[in-house]
RNA sequence: GACUCGCUAGCUCAGCUGGUAGAGCACAUCCCUUUUAAGGAUGGGGUCUUGGGUUCGAACCCCAAGCGGGUCACCA
């Protein structure tokens, strides 16, 4: 293992820490009264009350000047400076605590505790007076340390920030240790589920926790993770919905459910997308989707006010406004606002022949539903920055909507879009079980001419509604979505502590004598390196006819005078 | 998956038309008792992501690979 100059050091520190006597990571509790934010906020109005303080956190700066040091300390709050004066930490005549302890052997990074009095100095910053330091972890690796300085409006500007975001994703704790704000972003993450939860339940909500592993996946159109279950010999999806199971809740009798739900869905990443994402879906029995509408409304103004004490929160440019009530089209409203063309009462033919001279890409397998959602996907989305509320969907798109009572090919659906993407998504919940049955039978169909994220027909769910299912409304809000309009993020892997990345192993190309090691002779590894084959891992993949072709062609080629070998040595080589 | 940009010290970045690597912070040694992006002096630290190729010579040019960012596609 190669470790760094600095990595050395402190290993070295660490050895003269355990001479030296002093555990550098200790086992019993340090006591803390106090956290540098409540110093910060309080010590002004109330000095008598810091006389005697005890505080942990990380080095996170150090200034020496001979005798006496300033050096900054961060907790969970923020950072705040401490004093730290040889001879008041080492009153006898040792002053190896300072000398070396202190001075030497602590880095940026290490965890330490200090017990003193907060005091102002001369500059005016409140700091820590320091009477007795302990260390409590020794730090083996240099931090990508920041400088910053505060100005007098407390804006924090920060000189050569840790901003590599590989570095920050792959090394989240890092990230979190030298940006403080990541923390305050995931605290307001945890701020919003708070806040659904406790309105949900306490309109009498049941919070539920339904399967992720499920022999069949639905609720949803998309491609699954597929796993499987060694003692029931079976294959597992992990859900990309918890819709079906929640319907299925509603069928045995409660009135309202909720589930804040991890799925996954084997697709494409983006700044919008991460194979695992969260949800929160809600049923409530006896209610429709007008009824829903008023609810997310209600619901979100009030995360917006929990999280931020105002309706009006600012995402990139805008300032977005959650106050209600919010616009509502219906989405063939939506397309005459934004392309002034009425589509409502278009055909197939006439539809496509719109989008064309809307330069909306189309093609021959496109329906009339994906036609009408292919040109509000490009023509109106993106537009709806303030809270918007799109209703009536067609029908195709929406195999468990509710047909709409008068609108010809429409379901009872909404969406809420907010800074041009959706937030959520909710119908009145298609519970008649012959007309389920027929729309899981369409999208059956669609599966046999090969879409792939068609949904899969669930008999026993559509059992469950054959018992009767009362009249439901059902949302879902995706948390990831809206966590990044509430906190100004611009990506989904800065809502997620640890988003999907790829393993960071390095390209590992294997050598001449690599080769030779997995039997390939001398004379014919450079050819087999010169094939193409860079890996004994690929050597192994390789079919042994296709590169005894390729390496005979090839010692022609470089006119090399080596002896010959039979597919069947090659076949040696492969296997 | 496609296109595109990037990868140089622990971090942030320079590095000219190809001539064997630099800065600031961090680190080490020394000086300094209210400093604050503390300061002063000295010093160490690099397989320039990996593998090939072109060349007398490659961080730089060419080909491949790895990882990441952005945009697009599928999707929430």
């Amino acid at each position: 293992m190669h470790l760094s100059e600095q990595e050395i050091e402190r290993r070295k520190s660490r050895e003269e820490l355990t001479n030296m006597g002093i555990n550098p990571y200790p086992a019993e509790s340090f006591d803390v009264n106090v956290s540098a934010q409540d110093i910060k906020q309080n010590y002004e109005s109330d000095k008598l009350n810091y006389k005697n303080i005890s505080i942990a956190g990380r080095l996170m700066s150090k200034r020496i000047m001979g005798k006496a040091s300033f050096a900054e300390i961060q907790d969970s709050t923020g950072r705040i400076q401490i004093y730290v004066n040889r001879d008041e930490i080492c009153p006898d005549e040792d002053k190896t605590l300072y000398n070396t302890v202190f001075k030497k052997l602590l880095d940026i990074g290490d965890i330490i505790g200090i017990k003193g009095y907060v005091f102002t100095t001369q500059v005016g910053e409140i700091s820590i007076h320091v009477k007795e330091l302990t260390v409590l972890t020794k730090s083996l690796r240099p931090l990508p340390i920041t400088k910053e300085t505060t100005d007098e409006q407390g804006n924090v500007k920060r000189y050569d920030a840790f901003t590599d975001s590989e570095q920050r994703y792959r090394q989240r704790y890092v990230d979190m240790i030298v940006n403080p704000e990541v923390r305050n972003t995931f605290k307001k993450r945890t701020q919003l589920v708070n806040s659904m939860r406790y309105f949900l339940g306490n309109k009498g909500y049941l919070e539920v926790e339904t399967p992720i592993l499920q022999p069949l996946y639905g609720g949803a159109a998309a491609r699954p993770f597929k796993t499987h279950h060694n003692t029931l010999d079976m294959t597992l999806y992990l859900r990309i919905a918890n819709e079906l199971y929640l319907k299925r809740l509603i069928v045995g009798g409660y009135d309202g459910v909720f589930e804040f739900a991890k799925d996954f869905r084997n697709e494409g990443m983006s700044r919008f997308h991460n194979p695992e994402f969260t949800q929160v879906e809600l049923y409530v029995a006896y209610k429709d989707y007008e009824w829903m509408m008023d609810l997310v409304e209600e619901m979100v103004e009030k995360v917006a006010m929990d999280i931020h004490g105002t309706t009006e929160v600012k995402v990139g440019e805008n300032i977005i406004n959650f106050q209600r009530p919010w616009k509502r089209y219906t989405m063939y409203e939506a397309i005459e606002h934004f392309t002034g063309i009425d589509i409502s009462e278009m055909n197939e033919e006439e539809l496509r022949k719109t989008a064309e001279k809307l330069h909306v890409p189309v093609d021959d397998s496109m329906g009339k539903g994906k036609l009408i959602d292919e040109i509000f996907g490009e023509k109106c989305e993106a537009q709806l920055i303030q809270p918007t509320f799109i209703t009536d969907y067609p029908i195709e798109m929406s195999p468990l909507a509710k047909k709409h009572p008068t609108k010809e090919g429409l379901v009872e659906r909404f969406e809420a879009i907010c800074n041009g993407k959706e937030i959520c998504n909710a119908f009145s919940e298609l519970n008649d079980p012959i007309d389920q049955r027929q729309r899981f039978e369409e999208q059956l169909e669609l599966g046999k001419r090969g879409d792939d994220e068609a949904m899969v027909l669930d008999e026993d769910f559509l059992r469950a509604l054959e018992y009767g299912m009362p009249p439901t409304a059902g949302l879902g809000i995706g948390i990831d979505r809206l966590s990044m309009i509430m906190t100004n993020s611009n990506s989904i892997q800065d809502v997620l502590f640890f988003p999907q990345m790829k393993p960071e192993k390095k390209a590992k190309v294997a050598t001449e004598a690599d080769f030779v090691e997995a039997g390939v002779p001398k004379e014919w590894a450079p050819v087999v390196m010169e094939a193409g084959i860079r890996t004994i891992e690929e050597l192994k993949d390789t079919k042994h006819t296709k590169l005894h072709h390729q390496i005979s062609g090839l010692k022609k080629k470089m006119k090399l005078d080596i002896p010959s070998v039979s597919p069947e040595d090659v076949k040696e080589w492969t296997s």
